[in-house]
DNA sequence: GTGGTTCCGTACGGTACCGTATGGAGGTGC
DNA sequence: GCACCTCCATACGGTACCGTACGGAACCAC
């Protein structure tokens, strides 16, 4: 009869695995990473897994590899290739551009958490370096001495996670209104770029 | 013979289990708060453990209430017992005064990481909002109008969260020499309160 | 089709934890 | 010194997860 059995119960790739990772770190935090319920979720089970992976690190190893991918080095290319704009524009951009990834996963702030952990820590070390990396680098092509972009793009970084940690603890503490936050926006920027 | 016992065993209060509950959330996330490897770590048993609380959730409330009395309730009587200093002072003390604690306790982003738990989000929510209404306070105290205190007092608990994360994750990104870190207060409160 | 490879289902043993039951040690009142 | 109450130790059943073993289904080449 060959139903072609709605759910498309295709085969599963090591991507799907590691996506359903990072959702289950989104709700969960890192012990939500667990094969069994994975494998209950992605509809099928851990004889599926156990043929992708070798055990549950190789897992957190690649889901946090997807991680950086798309919230540091996606992120980081883009700006960088912005070379018609200035630095100020540059600033904008990525400001509301991470501000807006940021709001919406919470993988980041679970992460945070979990810093004690082997490789979270050498993930969070690399992402952590190489966005302030790229935060001090406009702020001196704002004219900032290499000190003070330094100390500006610390507190830039400082405010994103924070900013980052309230949107998914306490989002209504946060401006809610488009025009309201544009007008915070606007202030952070006045406020982290005043001499 | 009455040997005193080198280690003191003496009984334990709630407070014990508690306080021990903090520092397992504070060395591995919310998902350590687990009752036979606390018992372990305090010598004793699960049987003490069941005498003084019905289950892990009442240790959790416990824990959450002596962390939000600690970190909260009573810095923000410290600040508002500086009746004799004005706002710039207050600020100025408040940042030094949390950004120490923070420093030294990384309860704060483990707890962030876990907003999705109805505990923890309850205890959350009253920390954050008795806090940002401290500093807006205080930026109203500043002469800043009551939208620009409210946007600047954001932008001021951002930084704070996001301080205390780095301050645990990725601590050598940190300025780290006493005149150094003086510098960078300097340099966050002069951004902090630009017009 | 047939044989081989890729991928998944299922059953199993092992570990870590929760919560309960119950006995017993140690302090306390009288 | 005896009954009593507070606190802890131990043993137990139950649950959730990890990782392995192995058989079988699904797909591919020819």
């Amino acid at each position: 009869m060959e139903v072609p059995d709605q759910k498309a119960r295709r085969r599963l790739t090591p991507d799907d695995w590691a996506d359903a990772a990072l959702t289950a770190i989104a709700a969960g935090g890192l012990a939500a990473v667990a094969v069994e319920p994975l494998a209950t979720r992605l509809h099928t089970t851990k004889g599926s897994f156990y043929w992708h992976f070798a055990n549950r690190d190789a897992l957190l190893d690649a889901a946090l590899a997807r991680w950086e991918e798309r919230t540091t080095t996606d992120v980081v290319g883009e700006i960088t290739a912005m070379d018609e704009r200035g630095p100020a524009d540059r600033l904008r951009r990525l400001i509301t551009r991470v501000v807006g990834i940021a709001e919406r996963d919470p993988v980041g702030p679970a992460l945070l958490a979990s810093a004690g952990h082997p490789q979270v820590a050498a993930a969070l070390d690399r992402v952590t370096r190489t966005r302030i990396d790229l935060i001090v680098a406009l702020f001196e092509g704002l004219g900032f001495t290499a000190d003070d972009a330094r100390r500006r793009a610390l507190l830039a970084y400082s405010a994103y996670l924070g900013h980052a940690e309230l949107a998914h603890s306490t989002p209504d503490v946060l401006p809610a209104a488009a025009d309201e936050r544009r007008a915070y926006l606007d202030d952070v920027l006045r406020a982290l770029t005043a001499r």
